[in-house]
DNA sequence: TGAAATCATGACGGGGCGTCATCCGCGCCT
DNA sequence: AGGCGCGGATGACGCCCCGTCATGATTTCA
């Protein structure tokens, strides 16, 4: 049996998790992030400090090093992950629309959830006037900007309409999205279906209004 | 000749400067903004530290913190100087507009044309990603939006327009205005007609199509 | 079981932060 | 003119955060 790739013995014979290094090195991964949301979350981005996100996890300080590099990749690990898993219901949403219309409702109707749900685990006691996740250009939130695009695209061409500056018109339709989903958290209650309608609606009739190219 | 006011012997007779004291204060702001706007064009609003303004000025540290309580408050300062500047441009706009159509296209044209004119002294070799003036909420900025908020009030009743959200709508038209902004400058050669163009048209497209609340 | 690989640890040098006791020179009075 | 008082410039200081690295503990694997 020399030959054989070797395994080490598991306290249970079909246990076939990950070694304990492995497990440990996601744990501690998670926790740095779990405090990070927290620690963010009440001192604020800026405010907040790599110790006070050592500190709550109970690791060395080394240990964090062995992670992240710095506050600033923290943050955008937790950034990117907001991103991941925002992907997916995008992509959703792209698939089964047939029109821009319909899909442009489906996105910002999805966007729009998608923060309100987040919103509890971000905005407790932030500080005003700060800049938060979307603002930061993560590769993942790069790849979600460019998946709108091609969606744009894609959905577009499918309705024959005629050519606009796709990037002017993405980065238009995103910052509007942006900002009424902002305003909507603000609002109370929070009108979801309101704002949608709102955002929908602007761009929808913009629109056919652009320049041709 | 007791009860008269007394003022320093200065070298010329008509010479009513103030006196010296109140001098070297506004050239010490002034050092200090001038070096800050070097500062954070060169590393960045994140990476620049209040030692290398200082540094910059060849000030004594604790000179600095006699007018700036730290980093932040120095950018909010600068960023409210733009704004400063900024707000007779738009009021004199606000003032020659008979309709929203002619309101927002000189506004937005204003806006763009002061973005061109100061891109220079601000994108100097700044690191990608960051988030710049525009972000913060100073209260000179708040009052730029304050103003354009009354704005549209203003002309969109001059035009018996329908009722909109207005704080969604101005919300919404400022996103499109910076995000297309940002976008032009970023544009080789910079083209300010066809951004603001872009801009405008998708405003007024989308204006008409908005729910009544 | 033992050697090697892996990684957590926390002390450390470097440096930025904001303060404060000190001192200087301008403004003011006689 | 001469001197005094005070606004404000100065820079050394103590504090804390930063990122590193030599060390040691634990896991992996033959």
């Amino acid at each position: 049996m020399s030959n054989i790739a070797y395994f080490p013995v598991r306290p249970s014979a079909e246990d076939n998790r990950p070694g304990k290094r492995e497990r440990t090195k996601v744990a501690n991964r998670q926790a740095i992030l779990d405090a990070a949301r927290a620690v963010f979350g009440e001192l604020g981005y800026e405010a907040a400090t790599v110790r006070d996100i050592i500190r709550r996890t109970g690791l060395a300080s080394g240990t964090f090093y062995n992670y992240y590099k710095s506050k600033e990749e923290v943050f955008d690990a937790l950034a990117d992950d907001g991103a991941r898993r925002f992907r997916p219901i995008l992509r959703a949403e792209s698939d089964r629309a047939v029109d821009f219309e319909s899909f442009l409702r489906g996105a910002i109707r999805a966007y729009f959830d998608f923060l309100a749900a987040e919103h509890e685990s971000w905005r407790i006691n932030r500080p005003a006037g700060e800049v938060f996740p979307h603002a930061r250009a993560t590769p993942e939130i790069v790849a979600v900007f460019d998946e709108v695009r091609a969606a744009f695209a894609k959905v577009l061409a499918h309705d024959h309409a005629p050519a606009v500056d796709l990037d002017y018109f993405t980065a238009a339709c995103i910052a509007v999205a942006r900002e009424i989903g902002d305003k909507m958290l603000e609002r109370r209650p929070v009108d979801v279906d309101g704002a949608a309608d709102f955002a929908v609606r602007m761009i929808l009739g913009g629109l056919p209004a652009l320049p041709r190219p």
